[in-house]
DNA sequence: GTCTATATAATGATAGAC
DNA sequence: GTCTATCATTATATAGAC
């Protein structure tokens, strides 16, 4: 923000997209050389713009951080019923349009870090709100703990598109809308199924766990 | 198992459980140099046994997969219970001996990979053998896919396990059992909840999405 | 079997010309 | 602002002595 010159924003930010694009391809140990080759400029000129390839890293955190929330928060309005996806359903709209900011948010979430603690804090209290109103309409069940419930169903959702990527490697990791039409296509039935009835016929196992819990460690609450 | 020398096998094994342990500890990025410390022996020793760090990882996974195959091949019988955890209660008991194994297994299924899917494959294959019994037995409702269940509820309670560990990083990989125990410990009973209840409480959204996949696109069956 | 050099390759980062 | 060297570091892997 202190550089002198006002051309110098232009070029940070097609280098920063073009450093999420490669990111979002290679994973986060792509080269500086081979985002400087993507952007057709020198791999001395990405450093001279952000000093490290650490920094440039961070501005790509973080202006895919601020997108995301903007688009989420946009979107929150519309739909309550595809939430269990991690508003995967609504993202498929505008896909075409920010894939790469997407798969980003896919490679943040496995390689852990900062920023994807930051994004899951987000989806959370997101989630939170959206099963507390649920519940207040009557769509959703209430839960003896909200908060835990949405981490745990944030975890549930996200961590389940991490691993079925894992089970189905992505040929073309540029294909954003790919990648979540194939997963979406794979779990769509059995996790509406999970959703509406679970998978435990025995509903006493839930007082047996609660019992569990009330010996072996004092409750949260 | 060409080697000449019938000494090799013991070094060979002491070398390969180190890195088992560093691995786990440090991730897939900790260098030959680490590993070899941590032996006590040199760098060029490592290299000289297994010829290449990628072998020698390939040698770990293949001693995890193998030993993780025993022990839930053996657990099998035990609960039917604790499975939507997979397994990892049943895990907490034997955490002491091999917890180096059990973290190297969360790695690699961070790091995806071949040995991580033929692990989701074992994993999703017991998981759908534990169903189907229990739907027989009574204790777990059917679904109209039993193998995309399987496979979703492996996805989703690995995948919570994975961003779990996003969200609360482990002050020392080196203890397995306070890992799983801390996370256990967050989601039993949230996890319960929605094993049991489900989230939704409007039984309708599943005859929605299955008419929203009958017109967008023919049905796996 | 094990160690001590050392070769080799890749990568992030710097310096200075233009 | 951008490029062309070039440096410094780090890691894997090799070679040969013991």
């Amino acid at each position: 923000m202190r550089t002198t010159h006002a051309d110098d924003r232009t070029t940070r930010a097609r280098l920063r997209d073009t450093a999420i694009e490669v990111f979002a391809r290679d994973g986060f140990s792509a080269t500086v050389r081979t985002i400087a080759d993507a952007a057709g400029v020198s791999p001395g000129l990405v450093i001279h713009h952000f000093g490290s390839k650490e920094k440039l890293r961070s501005e790509c955190d973080d202006h895919v951080l601020r997108r995301t929330r903007e688009v989420n928060e946009a979107s929150l309005d519309v739909g309550a019923g595809p939430q269990a996806f991690g508003g995967i359903l609504t993202t498929l709209d505008t896909i075409d349009e920010d894939g790469p900011r997407i798969v980003y948010l896919i490679r943040s979430l496995q390689a852990g870090g900062d920023m994807a603690r930051q994004l899951l804090d987000h989806l959370a209290g997101d989630a939170e709100a959206t099963f507390r109103h649920g519940v207040v309409t009557g769509t959703v069940r209430p839960s003896r703990d909200e908060r835990a419930r949405a981490r745990y169903m944030v975890a549930q959702s996200m961590g389940a598109l991490l691993v079925d990527v894992v089970m189905h490697p992505p040929a073309d990791w540029s294909d954003a809308g790919s990648i979540l039409r194939s997963y979406v296509d794979r779990v769509l039935v059995p996790a509406t199924e999970v959703a509406v009835h679970g998978v435990m016929a025995d509903e006493s196992l839930l007082d047996t766990v609660l019992a569990y819990r009330e010996e072996h460690d004092a409750p949260t609450n």
